[in-house]
DNA sequence: ATGTTTGCAAACCCTTTGCAGGCCC
DNA sequence: GGGCCTGCAAAGGGTTTGCAAACAT
């Protein structure tokens, strides 16, 4: 198993790609990181380690890494987030509705479900996204002691 | 079980709206249908039925079905589509990525594999959605046909 | 030197909102 | 007639693109 970031790297290098300091920055941000990036928290970790890198930067670098197959994206609430796929290697997500934090989880029966209803529509998977909406624990207690 | 459209207008009266023929539209259109709907199909599609209602009073529409619990959104590539929570009961998705089909289906041992893995965590799950992604049957043959 | 990358600003897309006139009750 | 509804146009939020200057090879 190779490391991600090289993988990058060979991915740039056979599309043609030169190295370029901002791209390498936001490829190590992203792969390094364990949750979810939306751009802006992307753009801001950045910022906070004294790069300053521009947004379309690293737009054009996270949907590289989605191209080279090292990310994933989700969309929650209009906004893009961009998920390590080397990382872990699978998770689901439950998202609360009230907070907005995500728990993951990960269920190696529904990924095999998964795989067998895919086999009987001949559908070649490629990736997939589950998640569960409801209110976390500390919502829910919210919402039972407000009633 | 009550008409899905009774539903509706019991709910508009609750939440105080008077009635308009627009909102019926809409409403009678979404309700009837079994695909998912973008604003934008159905936008056309009241077009075609000769009704000239606009955007806006679509998108109010949709998204006061959401709000009384008929109605479901899921995002695929940056536009959202409305699903007729009604209809079928539960389903979930295989999108094919290059030719954006949808094929349906529903499994029970998913969703109850979902309860159990939301209990775990103290989880109140109020909606979910899951997302085969890959080559439909027909897009995979072609790929296979090109190599 | 040639071609790619960058950051900025402008453009873009989908969605929401403000508003004047219209419709419902 | 008061208040909600509509359609339009404008604003909004996230994402992409055009461009001139900077950079890598």
């Amino acid at each position: 198993m190779i490391d991600p970031y090289e993988k990058f790297q060979r991915f740039c290098i056979a599309a043609g790609l030169k190295s370029s300091k901002p791209r390498e920055k936001v490829a190590q941000l992203f792969l390094s990181s364990q949750e979810h990036l939306s751009v802006f928290r992307a753009y801001e970790k950045l910022k906070e380690q004294g790069e300053n890198i521009g947004y379309s930067t690293v737009y054009r670098t996270l949907n590289l890494l989605v191209k080279a197959g090292l990310a994933e994206t989700i969309t929650y609430q209009g906004e893009t987030y961009y998920e390590n796929k080397a990382a872990n290697l699978h998770h689901d997500h439950l998202v609360c509705n009230k907070c907005g934090k995500t728990i993951e989880f990960s269920c190696a029966s529904i990924e095999r479900l998964q795989t067998a209803i895919a086999r009987k529509h001949n559908f070649q998977v490629q990736s997939h996204s589950l998640i569960l909406y409801g209110l976390c624990k500390d919502c829910n207690k919210e919402k039972k002691a407000k009633q």
